[in-house]
DNA sequence: CTGAAAGCGCTTACAG
DNA sequence: CTGAAAGCGCTTACAG
């Protein structure tokens, strides 16, 4: 089916030169002169020749790709990460493989490996909520330049590229301290997630700073943190004697799950309880009231990674084990503050 | 950096056989005696041996991947596709290269010949909106098997996976004539958009099968169909002295934002005007009242699409031009039909 | 049942 | 400044 593609070869018995003079003209060697790079430039594009990058990869020992592995590839924030990876990755010559690993352990070991298989050049992952074993990833390490975004780890040592999520988080329960509130309650993931573990972190210490008594009945942990969670959590928050005033939850998911139950039983938003998410997605203005949540530039984390990964790549001797923190944005709304004009 | 990796030749000599017989017994070829076979791959799985994938598909002219390229990643739609064809391709034994074409021709061109370039077995793409000139894919198909998706053309010879667009369209027209709506809009946009054009045409022909008279002044065209423009447009069709009493926005964006004017407006929805969008996006369960939307099948589009590449792949001949159709069911929600509890 | 050898398209050390 | 030759890791027609 694929056409006979035009090979050195061609353009070399066409010219009746050598194929290693053919090669080196193409690459611009300096020992080659002008005048016969010239010619064999114009042949090359006449004849639209394109290098078989296969051959050369093969040859080199670089393939030019990079692997992606991400859980949920349908997730916003995801695909704006992806967006930026996609982008920057053009732009520096490398393609770009992408794989889901759907949150299964298994299967993202299974990616990593088809990854290694493929001669990958680096790798960018997001670690998938289930790994507690982190041997698999560790091997990668050993071949292969990895660098972790978003969903990170500190117990592996790469570098990685991530949101700010203490600090945004931090600031997030600031924000709601500085509009009066008193009494902030917190929908969060179970333990095993390192996104969660780091807001919750950033709620503890916003807290304590403040002189707020932590009160373990209004910390919320669910297993997935979902918009119907989010309903349910916040069923369980109204039913408590003493209700919040404020529920941070930390995804806009849960949130609009949140803001739902809350106007269903004609809770008013933020007077009598505040609401902050965290995501900055699609939803978070098209909810009633819009939703106040902290903005994660994906773009952004995404060509960073790219970027260290890259330098990672092309020098081994840059490879290193720092965090990089892209800042996240908190975005005021009407489900924390209502402007005197709507 | 990368650790030298086990190869035919080591496995080879360890165990005192040739490369050939070594290959071919990893390859389960008729040949080759049980008893080696099990030597071989006994060995081979001991010291972790992968196949160096970038020799074998040099060697073979195949590269088990296929290119993808797509308008925008981010769109929700579209990344449940990208779904579909990750999980597709991988059963099949498939990598995937992901490349976004940003709707702009140009850089449509040089993703298509980037991948012909990386020698992929096969591509799918949805065609970028300005795409007027379609030589630069005809060139393609002459190189390598093409399937378009979702966002296809007539005018390209080759098999193509779209929703029933004009099906779909046409449902949700009848669904606003059954309950009671008579003087119905439509927000599409302009003429080059295939999947605006095949809805349109679903419009046209419902009320023409019920009778109802085309009326222009309700019949508008935008250059980008997105939330703003629903806004606007919505403004403009109440302004109008016989105002609509139902619109069909041809997506969920422009559908939010002609609710959210109506809602504005104090318009009660869907007693004085009901509203329909098309893509059932995450957004269409947020908006009150929620929209009665077409469903898209993604997964199914981007699995779907896999198996007609990968037929085409593996067997020239199956190379055709035929249209599949996957059927999106309209999902009646409050935007045109209260239930009676609510 | 097994092996020696050619070749996929490229790059590059070596020689001139 | 240019060329002949080796080799990247694999598969496969040919020979035995």
């Amino acid at each position: 089916m694929k056409k006979e593609s035009v090979s050195l070869k061609k353009l070399a018995q066409e010219l009746n030169l050598s194929i290693s003079t053919v090669s080196r003209a193409l690459n611009d060697h300096p020992d080659i002169s002008e005048d016969t790079k010239q010619k064999v430039k114009a042949l090359a594009s006449r004849l639209n020749y394109v290098p078989n990058i296969f051959a050369k990869g093969f040859r080199q020992q670089k393939t030019n790709i990079i692997g992606v592995l991400v859980p949920n590839i349908t997730h916003y924030f995801t695909s704006t990460i992806l967006k930026g990876i996609l982008d920057e990755a053009a732009l520096k010559g490398y393609r770009v493989i992408i794989s889901e690993s759907n949150n299964d352990a298994i299967k993202q070991t299974e990616m990593l490996n088809t990854m290694l298989q493929f001669n990958v050049d680096g790798i960018l992952m997001s670690i998938s909520k289930v790994t507690r074993d982190i041997d698999d990833i560790l091997r990668v390490i050993n071949n292969v330049p990895l660098i972790l975004f978003d969903k990170a780890s500190d117990k592996i040592p790469c570098s990685q590229v991530v949101i700010n999520e203490e600090e945004a988080a931090y600031n997030a329960i600031e924000h709601l301290i500085n509009i009066g509130k008193k009494r902030i309650a917190i929908i969060k993931e179970n333990e095993y997630s390192y996104n969660s573990e780091r807001r919750y972190a950033g709620y503890l210490r916003a807290l304590k700073e403040h002189n707020i008594a932590i009160d373990e009945k209004i910390i919320i942990s669910v297993d997935d943190i979902s918009q119907r969670q989010g309903k349910r959590m916040a069923n369980l928050l109204l039913s408590l004697k003493k209700k919040p005033d404020a529920i941070f939850a930390i995804t806009d998911s849960a949130a609009i799950g949140v803001i739902q139950t809350l106007k269903k039983f004609n809770v008013k938003i933020p007077e009598e309880i505040a609401v902050i998410g965290f995501s900055n997605s699609r939803n978070s203005t098209i909810i009633e009231p819009m939703l106040t949540t902290v903005d994660q530039p994906g773009q952004r984390i995404g060509s960073t990674a790219v970027k260290y990964l890259v330098e990672e790549i092309e020098d081994p001797n840059s490879i290193g084990n720092k965090t990089v923190e892209i800042k996240g944005n908190l975005i005021i709304r009407d489900s924390t503050f209502k402007a005197a004009v709507s």
